[in-house]
DNA sequence: CCGAATTAGTCAATCGATTGCTTAGCCACA
DNA sequence: TGTGGCTAAGCAATCGATTGACTAATTCGG
């Protein structure tokens, strides 16, 4: 006399126990076909069992499952901020790849260290991940003890550290590629507008860049420090702009950063590309800027995949290892470069 | 001999059952201590099984606890896209929120009807959340009838639907405030960039937008459909501009489309504001934009971190309500507004 | 000084799924 | 006929926390 017939869905999900009382076997059973395997069970039995779990849309009860096996599902991902392209890019392709691979993904947007380390401890020792994607820095010796004395999966993404594995585009190519590309428009006063060697990324993409500047036989670039933001690249551009030898050709190194410069561009009323031209980076659509950027484009989504796939890799007891995502930095051109300027100075007046 | 003093953390979070039999007291009167409150116990044994609670570093199993009370302690939040920036703010405002009120927060990025079906499913039925934020629209009758099928605390963020509660900004006021900014502006040949009606959005904001065009006695302005994204907003600005009454003000209704609009104008070599003044709406960072584009700022943190707020206040048993967010649109003056054009007829010349 | 009330806990079932251990029946083989 | 080996499935413990029912010891009122 049960009357969840197929008229409306039952108020409660299923259970096993639904199933095994509709059958008139035990949950054991019902359990081993649905899920472990190890059992033989006559075809019949298993395949009612198998149409019950389809007409009552049965789900195994996520948190009874992983009270006994010890595995959730769920991966959790720390970043610094969601209003941030290059995060919100990383964190669409971990959720995506979290789906397809059957996780659930639970985001955490986390301020500072303090926060930084309560969140990773709650997720931690409350048992609610499978394992981690950290997409803050862990330069602190802090975060790094917290992370040692409460272990779980990890792997770090667009980060570097000491502990643990991690996964990154190859920065390096991108900032050689973006010098190359402006050596080969003609540009020899080049500028680069980085963050602090604090970050390995700033590090790597500056490293790139010396390496297209050496190799073409150029003086040292000029190099500014700022965060990588709106605000720093606007101040970092303005710094270039006031340089005694102002470069003709610039890259910023981040793609908040070169939005903050053009910016800085126009209010000084400098022209680009005419009188200087930009490189940023990961601007998918700065098609819409204006001028429309030119960009080296890193494939900030597939990098938030494959954190998924290492972590996951990781749960399955493979060697995890540090990944440099394979499809190389690419150039993206568009209008925010040119020819440097003719008429300044052909290489120096007297002095 | 229990060698976990405080040398090294415990490679295994530790249970009530650890701090049981640390003092020597039953499980139940250690949960009781820390989580129930229905009992009298010494203070002594209280303070000892706090101590110890801390010293162990304990954190209830979210599972374990799930299972018993049925309360997870996680909400999910569903969206169409997190590289859209609406969105990111919108997720960044409920993932903070979530984390101040104790909750964990699940996002899923949904591409279609179908996933947004399967993901639904998928956390309703393995019971991973204790509620959900719904992003995404409803229009469809399936979608609304799974949802009806396996009902579940939720609301509407950004969408006001059918079924269930919402939670909004003031479109109607921000699309008023756009055509009162024109209009003060001295502008009388108004244009909207809208999506379809279909998008309860668009409609109030066109509405408002409307009326103030009516209270200003105005002539009905253009209105201009397409998509919300950069491309939509690129290709309406290009059909205003072609329009044979072309307007000298025009308001796009979503930021993306702002951007895009901008876009076009650049291409088309309108000056902005000279030419043409455009007023956009949500976009906090356009101020790096060229020129830094004047906007209507309507709350999307607040309204995110509204949305845990209601679906918390539906799970304490309080009625729901729609909620629109109190703080309301401002106008946040920036390069891209200024007064019509002079030359182009004073009045409408003859007739 | 006795029964009742209070204090300070303990006991045991429960949430839903998993899994190692048994078992009942059956057939085959020597 | 006894032994072994299958097959098909049931039994019961377990994961960790919660909670209603229960009890032993003390205190109190009369």
């Amino acid at each position: 006399m049960t009357d969840d017939s197929q008229s409306k869905g039952p108020p409660r999900p299923a259970t096993l126990k639904d199933i095994a009382r509709a059958l008139k076997v035990d949950v054991s059973t019902v359990s081993k076909v649905l899920s472990g395997g190890g059992i033989s069970v006559r075809s019949e039995t298993r395949q009612a069992i198998i149409d019950e779990a389809h007409r009552l849309n049965y789900r195994a009860h996520a948190s009874a499952r992983n009270l006994r096996t010890r595995r959730t599902g769920a991966m959790g991902i720390l970043l610094p901020n969601l209003m941030n392209p290059v995060y919100a890019s990383i964190v669409r392709g971990a959720v995506r790849r979290a789906e397809e691979t059957g996780y659930v993904m639970l985001v955490a947007d986390v301020e500072d260290e303090a926060s930084t380390t309560s969140v990773y401890l709650r997720l931690v020792s409350e048992r609610r991940v499978d394992g981690l994607i950290i997409a803050v820095s862990a330069r602190s010796k802090e975060i790094i003890s917290v992370i040692e004395d409460n272990p779980i999966p990890h792997v770090f993404v667009n980060r570097r550290a000491s502990i643990g594995r991690s996964v990154t585009v190859d920065d390096q190519a991108a900032g050689y590629l973006a010098a190359k590309t402006l050596v080969e428009a003609g540009h020899t006063r080049l500028g680069f507008i980085g963050d602090s060697d604090d970050l390995d990324t700033a590090q790597r993409r500056r490293a790139g860049f010396l390496r297209g500047c050496i190799e073409a036989g150029l003086p040292p670039f000029l190099d500014v420090v700022g965060p990588y933001s709106r605000k720093g690249g606007y101040e970092s551009a303005l710094k270039l702009l006031d340089a005694p030898e102002r470069p003709t050709g610039v890259f910023a190194s981040n793609l908040l950063v070169g939005i903050g410069a053009l910016a800085a561009m126009r209010v000084r009323k400098v022209r680009v590309p005419e009188d200087i031209s930009i490189i940023t980076l990961d601007a998918e659509d700065a098609i819409y800027a204006s001028p429309p950027l030119t960009a080296i484009a890193t494939s900030l989504l597939e990098m938030g995949a494959r954190a998924v796939d290492e972590v996951d890799a990781i749960l399955h007891g493979r060697e995890p290892q540090d990944v440099v995502i394979e499809s190389p930095p690419r150039l993206i051109m568009r209008e925010s470069l040119g020819p440097p300027p003719k008429p300044p100075k052909p290489s120096r007046p007297s002095k």
